[in-house]
DNA sequence: TTGAAAGCGCTAACAA
DNA sequence: TTGTTAGCGCTTTCAA
């Protein structure tokens, strides 16, 4: 019986002794200095001395000691943590972004708490465990939600940035395309090309990057002095794109020419019209989209498209925030950004106006 | 000069003031409580009168006051986040593995603090960093390194499931599909319909995922006394699978039946057999995939696939994270799961063993 | 350069 | 049910 007890106590004490992980205190205590040195040691530009640096890391690496960042967290009043919102990850797009923006932070020292969001529910629950994790900046890609979110950030003093979401007020900073142009570009690509009757799939009316775009268009017909495109809501997912684009085509006289609200939809409708109602596009019926997604570019799609300079506002998103962190303030600018049209086969192509990038992609730009 | 000084300290004290976040002992001295009691207020199933609750939760409101959850997470030690580390985000199958797993860990109570690998590089540091935050648990999708990192996780005593990754050695908890079933599956699919000469497009060689699907598609051949397929590798990407497309279909006798390891390569090999080469899948070729990405099964690709359970996988892994943390313990089940062979129209059916599901798919069962 | 001491904001025994 | 007390693991003055 004895014997079984300290069987048992052998066995579970060393376990017991290797699963509580080593502190500072221990660490100090084996290397026979204070835990000021360790806490010195493992702090980038502190000064220790090479002999006490030493005995620490002989130390720190004999109990696999690593600093608690949550401790260091509480008392640097720090996180190093990012809150990301993010929705329509569906959307090619935002995967896109997602990964080169965890990239960027990684490289400015922060780590990146996720939170995908789904339409309209279960909102505020998200900003309230964000903000209970005492992030140091939070940013909102793209949601209907996105602006209140924002301002509720900003109540509760955090940095707080938005992607892809204009607020008119302009008190939140943001970074977007300057979509209005975008849709105007693309408009005036169309017409040079010799279409009149244009269509628009539109996105999630609300959502300033599916409304702009569409306001350029209008605009830019009305200068014309082209009869207004026709419109169906597609409501950024794919089945909803393929109904409006059959509502489009069963009008009387319909668009020769189908704009949508992003790359998403346009991928969808393309290869409807390719497949099913056997048109070639380019040639029967153009297609062009917004975002400029990577799929697009592969041979068998060739989508024409009204790209958004990802690198760059991934940059001004993450250089914006940390400015507004560094100087513990919840103001920042808005970032608006400018796009290219990427010239491919399915939309007709104007007889001028190309220019042939050094990364090997066509871009049209308008005469003005 | 005073003035200006004054308003100067008017501005800013409110600010600073306000900057400061609560804390327990401020909302306890307003509600001439302790600071216990409103730890207990905020503690789910611990019991404080409604007369105290009210009066914190009052004063509570009144300090904008959240708990912070560092501090909480330092004394508990438990931080309730999950580190997620995960590759291949331009794979659509991915983005949806991230949007369940991440409704699922917060349907759960934990945060998701995420870390995107590429390729090989720079692993090591982003373990660090995610031990440092002592995560509660670790998950590990589908990359070469996840054997080699879920290794150093346990070591440091940190719960960690792989999925999409086996291991062998079957010391690490994870979730997989039965991806030599899957190859086979697949491979008796295309003899029922026919086929003779099969063409494989695989991805990294010493992933899983590819080399028992391949291992799957060469035992079931041989079963059948048919030639070996004719492999190329696609590596996972775009550009790649259709070199390797082309390869294959450049030798002599070319395959008229080809497996992607991938949705993400077979979509873009699909594509460009159609629209470039003019060729119709179904009738000419016949393209199979495995994942069962949702963009697939929109009209105009029509993939035929097999599809790996998402959903279940994602319970079972989440499910087998919280076991091993709810037991602080590192060791956990190897779960292996099936998945289904949809049939749609890019590769041609056989003429029976179809079953139609509720969910309105298509089902190809072999006889056995 | 080093160590002692104080404390970040919170929870968990324990006693009342 | 409530308050008191003692930390969780760390950094940071301060004095030496």
């Amino acid at each position: 019986m004895v014997e079984r007890r300290m069987n048992k106590a052998e066995r579970d004490a060393p376990d017991r002794a290797s699963m509580r992980r080593a502190t500072s205190a221990e660490v100090a205590h084996l290397a026979g200095v204070s835990r000021s040195a360790v806490s010195r040691t493992f702090t980038l530009g502190a000064s220790v001395s090479p002999e006490t640096r030493r005995k620490v890391l002989d130390a720190a690496t004999a109990l696999r000691y690593r600093p608690n960042q949550l401790a260091r967290s509480l008392i640097m009043n720090r996180s190093l943590i990012v809150a990301v919102a993010i929705s329509y990850l569906d959307n090619h797009y935002y995967p896109q972004v997602l990964e080169r923006l965890s990239a960027w932070l990684s490289g400015a020292g922060y780590r990146m708490l996720l939170f995908i969001t789904h339409g309209e529910q279960h909102f505020d629950p998200v900003l309230e465990e964000l903000l209970r994790y005492r992030v140091d900046g939070v940013i909102l890609a793209s949601s209907a939600q996105s602006l209140r979110l924002a301002q509720e950030c900003v109540k509760a003093h955090v940095p707080v940035m938005m992607f892809n979401t204009a607020d008119r007020a302009a008190a939140i900073p943001s970074v977007i395309a300057d979509n209005l142009k975008a849709g105007s570009v693309v408009t005036e690509y169309l017409i040079a090309a010799g279409h009149r009757r244009i269509g628009y799939i539109a996105g999630i009316a609300g959502e300033s990057t599916s409304d702009d775009r569409e306001a350029g268009i209008a605009q830019t017909l009305s200068r014309h002095g082209l009869p207004p495109h026709r419109r169906a809501a597609g409501n950024f997912n794919i089945p909803e794109a393929l109904s409006a684009f059959e509502t489009l085509r069963a009008g009387d006289d319909p668009p020769d020419a189908v704009i949508c609200a992003n790359d998403h939809m346009a991928l969808a409708v393309l290869q409807v019209a390719r497949v099913r109602l056997g048109l070639r596009p380019g040639q029967d019926i153009s297609i062009i989209g917004f975002d400029g997604v990577e799929i697009g570019a592969s041979p068998g799609f060739d989508l024409t498209t009204y790209a958004q300079p990802i690198d760059l506002m991934v940059e001004a998103l993450g250089a914006g925030l940390m400015r507004m962190i560094d100087s513990r303030s919840t103001i920042g600018e808005q970032v608006v950004v400018d796009g290219d049209l990427v010239v491919r086969a399915s939309a007709r192509r104007p007889a001028s106006g190309m220019v042939l990038m050094d990364d090997g992609r066509e871009i049209w730009r308008p005469k003005t």
